[in-house]
DNA sequence: TGCCATTTAATCGCGCACGATTAAATCGTT
DNA sequence: AACGATTTAATCGTGCGCGATTAAATGGCA
């Protein structure tokens, strides 16, 4: 009975270590990127979020709210505000649509549309900061897509 | 030249686009596994990063505020107003260091340590709603880590 | 001993991220 | 046409996460 106990009691320090290690390695993971990218973004005014949006933007202008969230994944409650900020920056404008009054148009301002051109040397710049080789890369990327769907 | 143009274009193009699925695949993975832990840790009265915490004080429980920073990554202004919280639960105990009165030294109260009991079912329970095999698990956990150290 | 540099937490302000709720517009069905 | 169900954003409250600053204790050195 004393090593059945052992065992079971064994069994929890290691899920509850497995766990840590499984789950503590992306949270961390996710605050050291959000970290390395701040210096590069504070040059052009954007946290890391905002990027992401922009990044969503540049790819196709005019979308509704409910399009950004689900490109980016995030519900309304977290989009509304960070959106009322770029458009404070004047790099996007937020309208109804005209068509259907529930919705709300994103576009980007000719100021939005231009700051592209200075975007795009993070993705080069931040690749230098994580110093992960390219290889490697691609393929962390789709182990993470596919992680909890 | 206008090809010269066009290869230019293409490459921001490109390396946006890559820059956006590398950095976002690991930004929504860590959202969707936040959000996949909640329901579990809702029963045990802990947030995601109260759990993290927890988990390191299972594993050693007389720790100090720095200790503690350092194993979950974190600033003290993430640290304090979180073991705050966890304190007020009756979780944890916080007091300053007699040999050393910089130092908060955070220790588990029995409450806390018998919390590790109802906890020991979150990784299992975790890994079902993964639905990542084991093999990859592991794999997956060491690229993370060295992950932008 | 006295005094300045360093270490350590705490505080403050800002911006997410989310669940729950609300409000308005549209849709469907009668 | 009417009215209940659904869709869509916005709002609200809570809890991170961090950089910058602050305050207190300690250490080191003249």
């Amino acid at each position: 009975m004393s090593q059945n106990t052992d065992s079971t009691q064994h069994d929890t320090v290691e899920a509850l270590r497995l766990d840590r290690q499984l789950c503590f390695a992306l949270y961390g993971a996710a605050n050291r990127v959000t970290r390395l990218y701040r210096p590069l973004l504070d040059a052009l005014g954007l946290t890391y979020p905002q990027y992401l949006a922009m990044l969503v933007l540049w790819e196709a202008s005019p979308r509704t709210v409910g399009a950004l969230g689900e490109a980016l994944d995030l519900e309304s409650s977290t989009l509304t505000p960070l959106l009322k900020r770029l458009e404070a920056q004047g790099l996007i404008a937020r309208a109804r649509d005209p068509q259907d009054e529930r919705r709300v148009i994103v576009t980007l301002t000719p100021t939005g549309a231009a700051l592209r051109d200075r975007a795009k040397a993070v993705p080069e710049q931040l690749l230098c900061l994580l110093e992960l080789p390219l290889s490697e890369l691609g393929d962390l990327r789709e182990r993470l897509k596919r992680l909890a769907v």
